[in-house]
DNA sequence: CGAAGCCTGCGGACAGTCCGAGCATGTCCG
DNA sequence: CGGACATGCTCGGACTGTCCGCAGGCTTCG
């Protein structure tokens, strides 16, 4: 019943062989003899010998990286675009840094990598990594819709941070839009607002497949005691548009990307942080200080070369069969655009 | 420029002292003086020792369990409910068979538990798991909110296979419910279908926070030349309150679980597969052939397996400090309760 | 007949952990 | 004061599977 599990020692033991002859055997090494190598398989049968999948994975890791310092490297690629906005640097900074951390941790190392514009061709992209021997890819995200089917993806593994997942349709790293937009909107209610609005970039919405404007209207939906308000989605900022839509639905705090918003409410008549409030959906990407959503591009860094390090342990390379996303919730940051508790 | 990565040998080497001590001493054993403790942990830092994770699973692992060895086993827990629907029952085997197929190219197995109702306690569970050895948990879809809270998670590693990551807060895998819609309306569209109506019980849009309704609105909100039928989420499902909304608003397709609603439609005049349609949203949970979603609980529980086995490989346990959701969309499937081409 | 080459199998080294053993020092009590 | 016992600290052994180098025996061929 609670006989010892069956090891590669035990085995050759039994057999009159030593452990790297079963252990070949088994893995099916053309170094063994065929007829030695089914007695062992047998054998192996047998006694229901299970190889230790840690054990393997670790040995074979070790002999192979054979005492060198470092065990890997991953790109970071980043897509220089002309119409980027400016402030998504930060973001992609804290991006890299966390992914730098966290596979510091695991053991690799992280470069940085410019492709387009203002970088490097695709084509180039791929011979670098293929002479510099690197196989995992961070892709950082893009404004517009970036196009890498080119490299050769049977030799490297990547991952998006970002929803965009298309050309080619790798795994990806996100922040939870939907679910975080949700959260928001019950603290704002416990906070005793009961009017909110919604301020959004038509472009930026698009980008989430309606992400933030659906959760909005759910939450709208779901919550009697609101007053719905239609959101404001427009295609650029001007400060005309807002003010109308502002003065027709009187929203007590606006959740929006663009902190301008603050001075135009103002402008309008509002008091902040007193009857309004205003809620950044980016903090990252605003250098004014404002309560909102912190999408922790750190953490989803970090997740993003965890998730990748991960495939590349288990020796998985090119286009995954079913890409799939892994979101991480938005952390909540107070500040002095929003009032700290009921009124 | 590429010293060899420092290891315990070398470190305890250059200290004078036994790899055992440098071992302890790093991660803060009351067997060794505070002093060396002191000692080791500088030297460790100088000389940028980091310790090998794989090894570090491996053998906490091996010299735990004395005897019987480590073969990597997770455990698929299912809480047995009274009240939830007999037809999850396909979804959940499924499940479970693509985690047992994934864990076993990664040299795991996995076995089944059944918790609560009419299985065994929280507590039993966390002492069979204990005593099995067994470090990795999957934790299935409930009907209800379960609650985990008390196995020693200290000691495991879990993923649930649903959005449900409260109690405690893990990371999991589910459906990307949101995305899937989206596509199925737009393959609905494409087919020439012009009024979609959504038909749900309350409880499973709550359980998804709305991510169907939401998904639907956002959609009918982007898509001017869709007429917009308001969805009917109803308590439990009752053929006069469909047919009543039925004829009310008339749509040509409807989307929902229940696939009674055919025949409803059918008794109200509808013609299916020709003028109208119906879309069933997770096909696994059905016996009757349709058109639908299916949300593929065999990549899923893969997927699981894949990212819970990742994380023992990382040896790490424990409640995470951000808990990520992966999301994989459902896969389009043909059925004879919508036409094939627009008309 | 000797050198070269192949076939087959073996041993060493490697990672980090845990337990029991061992040694030195301190404490207590007869 | 000395033996018994306790405590604090350190060390060595054993454990998993893999990979490379090495060695012994055999065959081949000039």
């Amino acid at each position: 019943m609670s006989a010892p599990a069956p090891t590669l020692r035990s085995l050759a033991r039994q057999l009159g062989l030593s452990r790297t002859t079963v252990s070949d055997a088994l893995r099916g090494s053309p170094r063994v003899d065929p007829k030695t190598a089914e007695r062992v398989q047998r054998a192996a049968e047998e006694a229901g010998y299970r190889r230790n999948p840690l054990a393997g994975a670790l040995m074979s890791e070790l002999r192979r990286s054979r005492g060198t310092a470092f065990r890997g490297v991953l790109a970071a690629v980043d897509f220089t675009e002309p119409d980027r906005p400016d402030a998504a640097g930060r973001f992609h900074r804290e991006l890299v840094i966390g992914a730098e951390t966290r596979a510091g941790e695991l053991g690799f190392k992280v470069e940085k990598f410019a492709v387009g514009h203002a970088g490097v061709s695709v084509q180039r992209l791929d011979s670098i990594l293929q002479s510099r021997g690197i196989h995992g890819v961070i892709l950082l995200p893009a404004w517009d819709d970036p196009d890498l089917s080119n490299l050769d993806w049977t030799r490297f593994a990547g991952i998006y941070t970002d929803y965009i997942i298309e050309r080619p349709a790798l795994h990806s790293v996100c922040s939870d839009h939907y679910r975080s937009l949700l959260a928001a909107l019950q603290r704002i209610v416990a906070l005793g607002y009961r009017q909110p609005g919604l301020y959004l970039q038509r472009h930026q919405d698009e980008r989430l497949q309606f992400r933030w404007s659906a959760a909005f209207r759910a939450f709208q939906e779901s919550q009697p005691e609101i007053r719905a308000i239609p959101p404001l989605i427009v295609a650029a900022h001007e400060q005309e548009t807002f003010a109308r839509w502002f003065k027709q639905h009187q929203p007590d705090v606006v959740l929006g990307h663009h902190t301008d918003a603050i001075d135009w409410m103002a402008a309008c008549g509002a008091e902040l942080p007193g009857r309004h409030g205003f809620v950044c959906l980016n903090k990252n990407m605003t250098a004014r200080p404002c309560a909102g959503l912190d999408l922790q591009p750190r953490t989803l860094g970090a997740r993003g070369a965890e998730l990748l390090i991960a495939q590349l342990q288990r020796n998985e390379t090119g286009i995954p069969e079913w890409p799939s996303t892994t979101t991480i919730p938005a952390r909540w940051s107070d500040g002095p655009t929003l009032r700290l508790a009921a009124p």
